[in-house]
DNA sequence: ATGGTAGTCGCACTA
């Protein structure tokens, strides 16, 4: 079965349930995968975007921070979700589509200010989240999508400066090598790069520029993972930079990757 | 070198 899915750090999925319903109504993914849904799951906005097609969701939320869903308008069977770090918090949920493919929203932790674990406890979080990713994955079977807001930028061209990043959380030699390697032991290949490859690529923009616009100090801090089998039937990529530029916006851009048959 | 904005459990914390 053919389908889209587009990821969203949403940023308040109550605050911008009419971004989420436009983004339905105006681009269909089949599936979309939000993050930083800061809701208890029984007070996202579900009957609106039941209205518009998409009857079917997972979620997991909490009451302000994280909180991860995935909204669908073909049918999902839940999947049980990993207890990152042992932490309790809804950084991931999971589903299975209808042709038996697993789709994994993840929300990893932003880590802070400070590149250091000795000082910084939030980057250590982070650094341990990246490498339970990494054995989680390792040797899993059937086909599987990952999406999320990841908060690493890896390659040189997915910030807009490698070299004044180096220092910058999201973009230090130690977070890329562990994001390579989650990816490559989990059998990941990067499905946006695939049908990206040349040139810069942002999925957020800050909301502390004065002009993002102009500016366009960006990361691509959002990514859709596939396994091989997937991999193979994506068609292409894209990330909708305009819905940076909605009114009360969001500060990541939804990216989206469609499978054929 | 600093500060800039946004959201929520808001007078503090996260991003």
């Amino acid at each position: 079965m053919a389908f889209t899915i587009c990821t969203w750090n949403i940023n308040s999925v109550r605050l911008r349930a009419d971004l989420v319903a436009a983004l339905l109504r105006e681009e269909k993914p089949d599936v979309l995968c939000l993050q930083e849904t800061k809701s208890p799951v029984d007070k996202i906005p579900f009957p609106i975007f039941e209205q518009l097609g998409w009857k079917y969701a997972q979620a997991r939320g909490e009451k302000g921070y994280n909180g991860v869903a995935i909204l669908s308008r073909i049918p999902l069977e839940p999947v049980e979700h990993v207890d990152w770090v042992g932490k309790g918090d809804a950084r991931h949920v999971a589903a299975r589509l209808p042709g038996g493919e697993v789709v994994h929203n993840l929300y990893v932790p932003a880590g802070g200010d400070e590149p250091d674990v000795a000082t910084n406890p939030k980057f250590d979080h982070k650094l341990k989240f990246v490498d339970q990713m990494a054995a989680h994955f390792e040797g899993q079977d059937g086909e599987a999508v990952l999406v999320g807001d990841l908060n690493i930028a890896p390659g040189e061209d997915d910030v807009w400066s490698h070299k004044q990043l180096l220092k910058v959380v999201s973009h230090t030699p130690i977070e890329v090598e562990k994001f390579e390697a989650a990816r490559a032991r989990g059998g990941w290949e990067d499905v946006v790069r695939k049908h990206l490859p040349e040139g810069k690529l942002y999925s957020w923009w800050s909301y502390r520029a004065r002009d993002w616009d102009a500016a366009d100090k960006g990361r691509r801090l959002d990514h859709v993972w596939a396994t091989p089998g997937l991999a193979a039937r994506s068609q292409s990529a894209r990330i909708l930079r305009e819905a940076r530029g909605w009114e009360k916006p969001s500060d990541h851009a939804p990216v989206f990757v469609t499978f054929g048959e």
